[in-house]
DNA sequence: ACTTACGGGACTCCCCGTTCTT
DNA sequence: AAGAACGGGGAGTCCCGTAAGT
């Protein structure tokens, strides 16, 4: 969603998404020209011309900066958009690129500039991962309600985890190579994951 | 490893390491009565008679306390021991409750208090998630080795990543249901993902 | 500036004023009494009805507490409005005394006992030596102002360093002096610096 | 003075200057590559391969590593040597050059690097600006006995105190000018001192 | 003599609650 | 009423010193 674009938003909602755009911006700034860790709070709050109150307002913790992203939303939507007969991994299958081709070129850059960020940091990579686990859930509710069994089944629960693990794990792997195609990979190993994991 | 049992330990060795025992004793503890947030390092290091710079010389963070596990060295000993002709899941399936075989009893039952916190306190969750991050590493590393890969195959990462996060998923699971075996599910869930996730 | 003296002070600023202020006095009773080594900044801070943190937001360093003057802009002003036909050795000579006047009876007290207590104390003098650095820096550019060449000049440099070094060493003996007038002292060596320091 | 030069050291003293030499290596490495407050003790103590104790065995703060010089002993002989009717000033003048030819190249160099690292750390400025106090107590002392007053005379406190200040200014830019003399700017910077700082 | 273990204190930074200002 | 300032408090790092071991 560029900033620019205002339909629907209300003044306010307008700019309280320039104000967070700002901090963001302005944090990414810092944290590559100094690092993550040699940034604090405080200058990112004064790049971005608020207090760091202010800057709490917006991001739990300094890491949220880094890691918060809005792509969530976009996949259940796509996920809850595959035709019920698909199995859920092959409505996954579906639905990733489905979601990537939503977003914006740019979006993408500053995805894959944050994602090379993330995994250069250990702080930000212990934040990511805690972050996961959230998105394991969702997944796990996701399923169940697609194939109708309740969020404590053993085996929604496997595939959940087992497709938070494959995601992250292929993000890492693109992080390391230099010119390689996530959208490539994550499809290779979704068939992997399908056929039982053979090596 | 008891305590008590000081052969081929220094005087040195053996104090380190009824120090540490303290300080993850009394840390225990103190979280069982106050909660882990509401527990200060302070106070930990006061209740295990160090200072606080000790504390911080054995554990890094608070957190650290907790999540530390001495289990990995067990599971890759039994990994490694696996007859050659095993597939890498089938591998794992055998050495998992080989590797719960040799851990005694009483240490058995703390490790189930701490991975019952552990799932409690989300602190501590985001602390373990990134602790996954090595341990899937680690797992690469020896896939890799076994099967004669690079450690950078794709196969090889979709593997480690998806059975990272199947076992976080059961610990999860096991942890909320009040009387699940964890072997047991463990064991189901690795059939599962040997069967390309059904559902 | 008397700290009852609210004019034109919001009831923000007058309140940091006075935290600091309280700070400053109680750190100076309790160094009076222990010596400086042997107070801690919790001390102080508990002293101060304050939290160690508080402390640092207004002092980057134990040292700062004594160490931090307000005299510099005095004289600055003192030398700025001389006469433009002196050199400006004699400037410095009539700025000196000049702004000693403009301070009050009570601020000159404390400035006194400060200086001896900096003297005494190895860190402090330590800290101030630096602090010197910076005052070195300044009387460069008002010089080079003056006398209108750059401030890499090394007749300038020298300039600023023989002054300082000077008025150090004045400091020091007059601290070392029990009953010494450190304005006779300061204009007799000034003199002597303009003879070529004959010996 | 080189290392490879053993006369007149017992084994004793060869080992230790060794590793002294070893420390101070290392930590300039180190202080080269991640900078001054980035390098721990602890990592210049790994990097030369001895204990933490031990470095502060042979330098009492992290800054004497860089700060500690010899170069004053050589100075205070070639001032005592000089003839009786030179004034303190002449003599001066000419120790210094004197001083530096006693020392060789590749130390030259060292002490070049050493003074650029310096002006840059903050904590290092401290650091010499300290020790310049003990330089002007040497030149009190040494002043004091040429011209026969008391080491508490005005003229002699004056004259030691201007000195080390022009020196450090000089030092100071020295530092800043990339080609730049510094026997030459001292010879200078000395006349104007003799001339009463003329501007 | 040299190391290891530990203590303690300075200092930084994050994050949050309360108070004040506009 | 929104937002900034201010303060509190705890985690964490590092320096440096001491004591006990080898």
């Amino acid at each position: 969603m560029s900033l620019d674009d205002r339909r629907g938003m209300g003044l306010r909602e307008w700019k309280k998404a320039k104000t967070m755009a700002a901090i963001q911006t302005q944090a990414m700034k810092l944290f590559r020209e100094k690092g993550f860790n040699a940034t604090t709070v405080e200058q990112i709050a004064e790049a971005a011309e608020v207090s760091p109150s202010t800057f709490f307002r917006y991001f739990a913790t300094k890491e949220e900066v880094v890691v918060k992203d809005n792509f969530d939303p976009y996949l259940i939507d796509a996920f809850r958009d595959q035709p019920k007969d698909f199995s859920p991994l092959q409505a996954i299958c579906r639905a990733i690129p489905e979601a990537l081709d939503r977003i914006s070129k740019e979006e993408l850059d500053t995805l894959r500039e944050r994602n090379r960020l993330i995994m250069t940091v250990p702080e930000l990579r212990s934040a990511v991962m805690a972050n996961m686990l959230e998105t394991t859930q969702l997944i796990v509710e996701l399923v169940a309600e697609r194939v109708g069994r309740k969020s404590d089944d053993l085996a929604v629960r496997t595939f959940a985890g087992a497709l938070s693990g494959t995601v992250l794990s292929v993000a890492l792997l693109h992080a390391e190579k230099e010119d390689s195609n996530f959208e490539e990979m994550m499809a290779e190993a979704l068939i992997l994951l399908e056929q039982g994991l053979p090596l």
